[in-house]
DNA sequence: AACTGCCCCCCTCAAATTTGGGGGGTTGGA
DNA sequence: TCCAACCCCCCAAATTTGAGGGGGGCAGTT
């Protein structure tokens, strides 16, 4: 296998999605040059809001969506699940669908005609944000799986612009969304969960001079004249979790 | 007018509402009872969570849930956005539709079969969870507001009912969220802020002691070890924000 | 090859602030 | 009557802050 050959391979079309205007356009063009039926593009969060809203883009039919939104879906689909807590893309198939509640949530899928194969494909960016983008299809699973192989790198690349798409659609050109370091992150988050500056230097295993100085520079980078507004502000922006502590 | 009168006129419809097993079948009998087309409960946040997810019940037809959903149309919905602002129920007449974006947005509601004549509750809880509760008819706008008139102190009840269903729905039997003083909300708010003791205490025209009183005492009610991790909390909890500051 | 920026890591010191523990009190609602 | 919200105060110990000072390494640009 040459990913950088498959890639070439469909470099035109890149290129072209690269200019289309909009997430909804560039979801229909892939959808129709790759021959797949379905593509949903999702963000986890939409930074400082009163109010919670995925940022969704799809061409899923309506009735699927409005019972996704209004069963609360969200909270049982393994593809979601999993998709905004592991990095690396796979096969819908390859997923956990043990447990009982994805039972009932495969079959009103499929009674909603959008049972099938896909393939997930999780994005993150070096701002923290967190996006999943999904393919799907009602074929057999067994050629969906060696279709999907053959332009898994693509699809990748797709997702990125896909991603590019929606972050110029909600903060326009410039992303004034502070990027902290691996070490602020995880310093501020340890605040955050109630640990002393003693306390997070053992845990990290570093001095505890260093850990005020992450906080320190973390605070600037964020524009904050205390710690407080820092990790007020982090944890709106969702910078700070549980899960980036180690 | 006498409210109390119109309630126990309605008395025996409210019982049996509250005997109902989830926000689904409640909204359907509050639509049979009244006469109503449409009625939507939403809660403006569902905590804790990674992921974005409204919490929304609605019999609005599923085109126009996943049109409003895909076009984003909370951000520009005057009566989401007032909704959630506002604190007193008011006709949808009654909002500011000024905004050349509402145009866009009522035209593409108009389209897709939704127009007409609505009623506005918001809601908020003693742990200022904040939802809003709709009602509406593609019907004379005139004709409406009389309708509601004489019903609209009922209305208020279904809507508070909708939301102790929501909220046993979403937590279960016990609702753990803790129940800060407004006091104690201001101070925290105006740390997350970036303010220091002393400067809250003039703003809020109390002694910089009190002030460090209810942080304390705040903490102590979120179960917190440092008021970092309390700020972390009630943030995550949408506990504080930046319109609890006065 | 030099430069710049960022990440990573460590340190000092004095001043300011927070913390945890106590002690008061009034008022209004269940 | 009790409780919670509201308001005020003290103190010693611990901690954070702001302002400096170091160091090495890696990546991209000029």
């Amino acid at each position: 296998m040459k990913p950088t050959s498959l890639v070439s391979e469909h470099d035109k079309f890149l290129e072209d999605l690269s200019a289309l205007p909009d997430v909804n356009a560039c979801i229909d063009a892939i959808c129709a040059y790759f021959k797949i039926e379905f593509a949903t593009y999702h963000l986890a969060f939409h930074e400082g809001k009163a109010i919670d809203t995925p940022y969704v883009k799809t061409n899923y039919p309506s009735d699927w969506v409005r019972q996704y939104l209004v069963m609360n879906y969200i909270e049982i689909d393994p593809v979601a699940q999993s998709g905004f807590a592991r990095a690396l893309p796979c096969l819908w198939a390859d997923l956990d669908w043990s447990d009982p509640k994805s039972g009932t949530f495969v079959e009103d899928a499929i009674k909603h005609g959008v049972g099938g194969a896909g393939y997930l494909i999780p994005v993150t960016d070096r701002r923290r944000r967190r996006a999943i983008v999904n393919f799907a299809s009602p074929i057999d699973p067994e050629k969906w799986a060696t279709k999907i192989e053959d332009i898994a790198v693509v699809l990748g690349e797709c997702a990125e612009i896909l991603h590019r798409k929606a972050i110029l659609d909600l903060y326009g050109k410039e992303d004034e969304r502070p990027a902290l370091s691996p070490r602020e992150i995880q310093c501020l988050s340890w605040v955050a969960q109630g640990k002393d500056a003693g306390a997070i230097a053992i845990i990290l295993g570093i001095s505890e001079h260093t850990v005020r100085d992450y906080c320190k520079s973390a605070k600037h980078k964020l524009g904050c004249a205390t710690l407080f507004q820092a990790i007020h502000k982090a944890t709106m922006l969702r910078i700070i979790d549980s899960d980036a502590l180690d």
